[in-house]
DNA sequence: CGTGACTCT
């Protein structure tokens, strides 16, 4: 390897411009704007250096060095993710002790970057290059240095150390995609910077949203600290572009738009497949139940097509899958995404949230208006998540911080005063906050260290009180998972009778007691589960998620007692939670209609409920 | 008769 530039030593000859806000803007210097496509066989050290982040390398370690914050703008596959770690380490960030963390918004993509990392720099995924996530601690104290983790479990480390004393550099990827954890630990990190002027942040983002964010990094420093300044990173934010993606990509559209989209997908795929050279295809789709859907369909037209389509796998890849292996060459983009927009006063979510008409499809080979309507009207990124969520959770979270002005939060987005309102008027009610705003003791601690709504660790802390914690702890496991059925297309009757072998009068709550009961007699059996037409994923979930509740609540000192048959007792304990939910039916209503007490809305069952039409 | 946005702790 050639020589690394270490921080203190002299700076690199690199086109430095000033910007308008005072920040430090790299151009890059090389002329050649080729990208070469795919890395062969090349060495992993060869294929590190043919990312395009790699020409900016003596640039991000001289920022870093002398600026608190450094905004690093670059597209996916410029290869900031896996490179900026290790050239931190590589310049002795990680010396005595000390930790560089890199965030990311998902499990998936910490697992996978974390593991690419380990390979590169050569060492077993644990030790020096470590990760953690839910239910997953793969790091090594005193051994690791790079260290991979959801923003998530970065915010819930605070609660032990506010200030985050074992990070020497933090970098935040995909700031872009601004998931509430995100802004809400960004808004956390300005925060200790202040504590901790000698902490390095680094903001990875994929679009220009740098300015935005540089103005909200710009902290002033007060003249006592002068004195010491020249030994200090400079408090202004530093902009960075990484200019290339490493890889060429080529962008079809579809002619028309389609009226089927998920069956367009799956039409492209065939169509690659069929007449492409070999290769991984990844499709994106919205959600499980469309990936479920798509899978089946390929192979329905494996099934079919015969010969040269069986060594095509198809394989399913969402959150609550253990994770596949990486090395994608073609990409089926359906356009199509879902968000969630909360509504403060009706607490509802839409059932069609906003989103596009008509989806944009890549395969076909000419482009087309639709490429037009693709760079003018989808917008590449909307409201920021934390101004269309219910702010329970993320309200709490930052009271255990300490932090009591909530209303005043320098939040890199605000949410509304209404939304502030309405999350903390629920905490109230639910005795977690008093008339001061102020965390209950020890309710409102409690519920802030169970990493679950505040509604359902209420739940479970009133079950104390009913002699059923057992039970509701299973419940509340529940509750914290997507869904524990599978999605049938096709076999609705077997499904329903299924479901009836453990439908309980007294509602969901009770008959998901009896759906653990059997998962646990069966062994944790898959093929129990698949005959039930229950998702073995999920309730594997469900057990890991009882078992870290298990735990908390014996460090509260509260037993794990059950009720055995005494349902009223359970019932009591959900109410203590979900009252703020509460219906009353309407009684001369057709339809089975309620209204809620509170609001008034109307509301009706679920048709997934066992409730539903009794 | 008739449905379920996606993450994260």
């Amino acid at each position: 390897m050639s020589r690394f530039w270490r921080p203190g030593s002299e700076k690199p000859t690199a086109a430095i411009v000033e910007d308008e806000e005072g920040g430090v803007l790299f151009l890059p210097t090389s002329t050649s704007s080729s990208s070469s496509s795919g890395f062969g066989y090349a060495s992993l050290e060869r294929q590190r250096q043919l990312l395009p982040v790699y020409k900016y390398r003596k640039a991000i370690l001289y920022l870093v060095e002398r600026h608190a914050t450094t905004i690093v703008v670059g597209e996916t596959g410029s290869g900031k993710s896996t490179q900026i770690p290790q050239y931190l380490k590589e310049a002795g960030w990680a010396e005595g002790g000390r930790l560089i963390g890199c965030t990311q918004p998902r499990r998936l993509a910490v697992q996978s970057v974390a593991s690419r990392v380990a390979e590169e720099v050569g060492v077993r995924l644990g030790e020096e290059v470590g990760y953690t996530i839910r239910f997953e601690d793969q790091t090594n104290p005193g051994m690791t240095m790079i260290k991979f983790l959801t923003d998530g479990v970065l915010i819930r480390e605070m609660m032990e150390d506010p200030l985050l004393t074992k990070y020497s550099v933090i970098m935040v990827d995909e700031a872009h995609e601004r998931s509430i954890s995100t802004d809400m630990l960004l808004g956390l990190l300005k925060k200790i910077q202040r504590r901790r002027p000698d902490l390095r942040l680094i903001i990875s983002s994929a679009t220009i949203e740098a300015r935005s964010m540089s103005t909200f990094f710009n902290i002033r420093r007060k003249n006592s600290m002068l004195e010491s300044a020249d030994r200090l990173p400079n408090p202004e934010p530093a902009i960075l572009s990484v200019e290339g993606k490493g890889y060429t990509v080529e962008i079809h559209y579809v002619e028309e738009p389609v009226s089927d989209y998920l069956q367009a997908a799956v039409n492209t795929v065939l169509i690659i497949h069929e007449k492409e050279p070999p290769g991984d295809i990844l499709v994106f789709l919205t959600g499980q139940d469309d990936i479920d859907a798509a899978v089946k369909m390929l192979n329905e037209e494996i099934q079919h097509r015969g010969r040269h389509y069986l060594d095509l796998l198809i394989l399913p890849l969402y959150s609550g899958l253990p994770r596949g292996d990486q090395g994608v060459v073609y990409v089926v983009d359906s356009g199509f995404s879902k968000q969630k927009c909360y509504n403060p006063l009706s607490h509802q979510y839409p059932r069609h949230p906003q989103g596009k008409e008509q989806a944009e499809l890549g395969g076909c080979d000419r482009e087309s208006a639709l490429e037009e309507f693709y760079l003018k009207e989808m917008q590449p990124e909307g409201i920021p998540e934390m101004q269309r969520s219910n702010l329970v959770s993320c309200i709490i979270q930052l009271k255990a911080l300490g932090i009591d002005n909530i209303l005043g939060f320098d939040w890199p987005a605000s949410p509304s005063p209404e939304a502030m309102i309405r999350a903390l008027e629920v905490l109230y009610s639910l005795g977690i906050l008093d008339e001061d705003a102020k965390l209950t003791v020890p309710l409102g601690f409690q519920v802030a260290e169970i990493p679950l709504d505040p509604m359902i660790s209420k739940m479970i802390l009133s079950a104390n009180n009913f002699g059923c914690s057992d039970e509701i702890l299973t419940i509340a496991a529940f509750l914290s998972v997507q869904s524990v059925w599978v999605s049938m297309r096709g076999v609705k009757k077997e499904f329903d009778e299924a479901k009836l072998r453990f439908a309980a009068a007294e509602g969901d709550h009770v008959t998901f007691l009896n759906i653990y009961k059997g998962f646990h007699q069966s062994g944790k059996s898959s093929q129990w589960c698949y005959k039930n037409f229950l998702n073995h994923q999920a309730l594997k979930k469900v057990i890991d998620i009882r078992e870290q509740l298990v735990r908390i609540i014996k460090r509260f000192g509260i037993p794990l007692t059950s009720c055995d048959r005494d349902m009223e007792a359970v019932r009591k304990a959900i109410i203590a939670g979900a009252f703020a939910n509460a219906c009353h039916l309407e009684e001369y209503s057709q339809n089975g209609m309620y209204k809620t007490i509170r609001t008034s809305q109307e509301v009706y069952i679920h048709p997934s409920s066992v409730l539903f039409r009794l």
